[in-house]
RNA sequence: GGUCGCGUAGCUCAGCUGGAUAGAGCAUCUGCCUUCUAAGCAGACGGUCAAAGGUUCGAAUCCUUUCGCGAUCACCA
């Protein structure tokens, strides 16, 4: 239990009794800095109601409160703020004895999140995608959940064809180990490769005479990678085989990176084995009349009572499109897990829409767990020459940022030299360690719904509002705790009284802040929160340090300790690990 | 054109269910290392919260309209 809701309750409790009033809608805030005292109740809704002036108001809940126990030291009156001041007994004893609570029973989400194209390597715009589904997912099981994260591979279509002819072509008898590189990298050059004898063609066939349209459908590379997604279709052996090559080294490619983010998944669904659940489905569907045929033979669905358009789920040579395979993979995951009391799709808002229209048709062929399905929608991640185009080239490319900011860490860290006694292997890992600190910190703690402007000339930051900050904190948290000597003067206990309060209200708000990111699906909420708490914590102990003294009773241990524990839950779960030392 | 999202300091972003004088970091300037660890702390400078109406004791926050930016509305994925 947190205070403020105690303190609310005390109040709930004051005006049932002497007014007889329920459900009265008012706030308890953390009291500003610029008051005095620890908590505020906003008294203004409570006026009318009670037809009593502010001050009369203020001293019958303060009567209340002093009736009771030892809580309240003192309070003071703004217009209709009252703001009361907690008596330090009740707080040092709230605060210890304040254990979890009881968690919720065990329910199962599930998280689905990464979900790439099986023809190029991951890029920025993946990470932020991976970070917050990973972060939820900690969120969620952190709140007491069982959390199953899963994916969906897009791993069939015209795009993958595209980069199996141009291996065919070009890098038959080759392969990631002979050319050393990643598998998702040397599968990805092979798209480039696709792309680019592409446009050649075009222009060839543009200079003898086709229109550019005409160009574009009849160049012979783009005939050829048609001509393999009707063989794959058709599971003809020899495509089959090939295209399972290239897929399993992109596969391991993908693992690696997941790795070195320290992502996992309890389940992998791939397209290839979902979309023809989806096609049945949808059959059904028609033959259920929930949607129809056109004369050409495609089939639609009428959304227009919903406020969408209409949808076409089913091509007119029968074939599918992407709508298809999610309702395939929605059922399929659904049949798999029936317990589970939600999923979370988590992609870029571009595809508001589209499950604005997979949620809408799941719920017209009346499937009940149509309504527990939910879309966390983030903004996309821009360059300043604007969006990020693989066929262009222009992406930041994960592994490469990865590698970018390990460098720059090592290079700091070096130059810092607080480090040189540890051993190589344990140096290695701290740099990744804030490494990923600063890049996951950097995307999580922007609001998912908006977008990010990433402009790969200015590095990641390591001082300021960062991850390296925040665990930099820890570890000297960790190292006052170690040391612990010295004594604490009474005068200057008194001085810093304050601040420690706000501390101590601060870490009162997790809770709420926990609730708020596990409702709204907002890692940023918990980064914010780690960072208040550290920049007062600094703040604290660091003027202390001018003044020369060693900060130590065992009261304030206890703080140090309960700030550094909840600085290390608080970036666990955006997936960043605080080290002991850096 | 319809729908959805965003617009807060020069830049990058906080600001939770409406609350008191609008909050950080970067950048610019001024102090602080015989200290728990300067990846830091203290301070200065910087704002018509896109604009206008409305709702009420009270609006950056809720509603309406306008403007700007983005996304989406495919027999693409």
């Amino acid at each position: 239990m947190v205070i403020q809701s105690f303190i609310r309750k005390k109040i709930d409790s004051f005006l049932k009794n002497n007014y007889s009033i329920n459900n009265v809608k008012y706030d308890v805030n953390v009291t500003k800095k610029e008051f005095e005292g620890d908590y505020t109740v906003v008294l203004f809704p409570l006026i009318p109601l009670l037809k009593r002036k502010p001050i009369e108001i203020s001293e019958e809940i303060i009567e209340f409160l002093k009736s009771d126990e030892n809580i309240v030291e003192k309070h003071n009156l703004i217009q209709g703020f009252l703001n009361i001041t907690l008596t330090n007994q009740f707080l040092s004893n709230f605060f210890i004895s304040s254990k979890n609570e009881t968690k919720p029973q065990k329910n199962l989400f599930l998280i689905e999140y990464s979900s790439p194209n099986t023809n190029k390597p991951l890029h920025l715009g993946h990470i932020r995608n991976i970070l917050l589904g990973d972060s939820i997912s900690r969120i969620f099981k952190y709140s007491g959940n069982e959390v199953h994260q899963t994916q969906i591979i897009n791993d069939r279509g015209i795009h993958i064809c595209k980069s199996m002819v141009a291996w065919l072509r070009y890098g038959n008898n080759s392969s990631p180990e002979i050319d050393s590189i990643k598998g998702d990298h040397y599968v990805g050059k092979y798209y480039v490769k696709y792309n680019q004898q592409f446009e050649i063609e075009v222009k060839e066939l543009i200079k003898k005479g086709l229109s550019e349209d005409e160009a574009k459908k009849s160049t012979p590379i783009f005939i050829e990678a048609q001509e393999m997604l009707l063989k794959w279709e058709s599971s003809d052996k020899e495509v089959l085989n090939l295209w399972n090559k290239l897929n399993s080294w992109v596969y391991e490619g993908f693992n690696e990176t997941y790795k070195s983010l320290s992502v996992d998944f309890d389940s992998l669904y791939y397209e290839s084995q979902t979309y023809l659940t989806g096609k049945k489905i949808v059959e059904q569907g028609l033959e259920k009349n929930i949607f129809y045929k056109k004369k050409d033979g495609s089939i639609w669905v009428d959304l227009s009572e919903q406020g969408l358009d209409q949808k076409i789920l089913l091509r007119s040579d029968g074939t599918s499109v992407y709508i298809t395979q999610d309702i395939g993979t929605a059922f399929i995951r659904y049949k798999d897990h029936p317990e589970m009391l939600g999923m979370i799709y988590t992609t870029g808002n571009e595809q508001d829409y589209h499950f604005n229209v997979l949620f809408e048709i799941l719920k017209k062929l009346k499937y009940p767990w149509a309504k527990k399905l939910k879309h966390l929608s983030y903004g996309m991640v821009d360059l300043p020459s604007g969006k990020m185009k693989s066929r262009e080239g222009t992406v930041v490319d994960a592994d490469d940022l990865i590698n970018q900011m390990i460098s720059k860490s090592k290079e700091i860290s070096e130059s810092l030299g607080k480090i040189n006694d540890l051993s190589d292997e344990e140096r290695t890992k701290l740099y990744r360690t804030i490494a990923l600190g600063a890049l996951k910190y950097h995307i999580l703690k922007v609001d998912p719904k908006k977008r990010i402007l990433f402009d790969p000339s200015e590095s990641i930051d390591f001082n300021g509002n960062t991850g390296p900050f925040i665990q930099y904190t820890y570890a000297r948290i960790q190292s006052l705790l170690s040391k612990g000597y010295g004594n604490l003067k009474n005068d200057l206990y008194t001085d810093f009284n304050l601040k420690e309060r706000e501390i101590i209200i601060t870490l009162d708000q997790f809770d709420s802040i926990l609730i708020n990111a596990y409702n709204t699906l907002n890692p940023s909420l918990i980064a914010n929160y780690a960072y208040n708490l550290v920049k007062q914590f600094n703040s604290f102990y660091q003027s202390y340090s001018i003044v020369g003294k060693q900060p130590v009773n065992s009261f304030r241990l206890a703080l140090s300790k309960k700030v550094g524990d909840q600085i290390k839950l608080s970036m666990s779960l955006l997936g960043i690990d605080c080290p002991e030392r850096m």
